[in-house]
DNA sequence: TATTTCTTGACAAAACTAGTCAAGAATTAT
DNA sequence: ATAATTCTTGACTAGTTTTGTCAAGAAATA
């Protein structure tokens, strides 16, 4: 699992053009110093975007980038996802014979299973919109709990 | 935010070390020899959790290490901030220039926060016992939506 | 006392992150 | 058409972090 600069500045970016919606475009010039961000950096990371379809860009003077798609539909599990890869907390599945250690089962590659669906589930429901509507702060909410088990039926 | 395969191994060593506190004590070669990992690098891991309280080491022959809490006790966010430093996905709390962005408030910032704290929240309801009794998968739990503010109710 | 085992810290290869650079392609204003 | 602007692509690199290794030593016990 990793979180890293190129995520989070995607996701700047995905805001500042978004929030400059209505003027139409806006440069990676412009992002990269109302964010102090290195600008060919952000090219980079501007070019992942378009590549896997969140933003367009337009070429030429006065050209720049906009969203290709409406801010509810940019979910930041994708977002992350095609920037960083796959956002997983891998545990043992590459070693297998460390799978089959002592006990025989590896119990601790459910821990990492099921902290990276956690975080692609708190991901996949936050959208760039929620973002702009800082409507995300209080949103992270407590697993279920081993007593509740009975009710939920899982094995 | 990040989660190396140091704090995965801190993690399979406690279960290991678990798993034999019947006999009473396990050397780092045997965890090393049946996890396939490298015993001069989980000294390190150990020597960690030692300091931290999470194991006790005796050495002399047929010395080794034993849970210095009971399984119960031993949280896995405590853990992973002790062997990985504080999990934290930062937005951008370091350059305070591009938190005052184009639109005068750091938008990203909430949700880095609050993505932390939904993985520490995770983390922090899932003990080594947990793990032990295979009381993981399904745990996972989507946030709290926009739209059910008001109603709050989870199930 | 000898052996076993943990302890500590220095060291280093490999991988990854963050960022640079340069040549080029597309678009539009003139 | 031409020049200016802007994105596009890929190679390159410095620095950091991860993932170890190595060696000398300290504690405990048989």
């Amino acid at each position: 699992m990793k979180l890293t600069t190129k995520g989070r500045y995607a996701v700047l970016a995905l805001t500042e053009i978004a929030l400059s919606h209505n003027k139409s475009l806006i440069k990676i010039s412009e992002i990269a110093k109302s964010q102090n961000i290195s600008s060919t950096y952000l090219e980079q990371i501007l070019s992942n975007l378009k590549r896997n379809g969140f933003v367009k860009a337009v070429r030429g003077p006065n050209g720049g980038y906009k969203l290709a798609l409406k801010a509810e539909d940019i979910i930041m599990s994708d977002v992350i996802n095609a920037i960083e890869g796959k956002i997983e907390a891998k545990g043992c599945s590459q070693k297998h014979i460390s799978c089959t250690g002592i006990s025989g089962k590896c119990l601790n590659h459910d821990l990492w299973d099921e902290l990276g669906k956690q975080i692609n589930l708190f991901l996949s429901h936050i959208s760039l919109r929620d973002i702009l509507e800082g409507n995300i702060l209080g949103r992270s909410r407590a697993p279920i709990l081993t007593q509740d088990c009975d009710k939920m039926t899982i094995n």
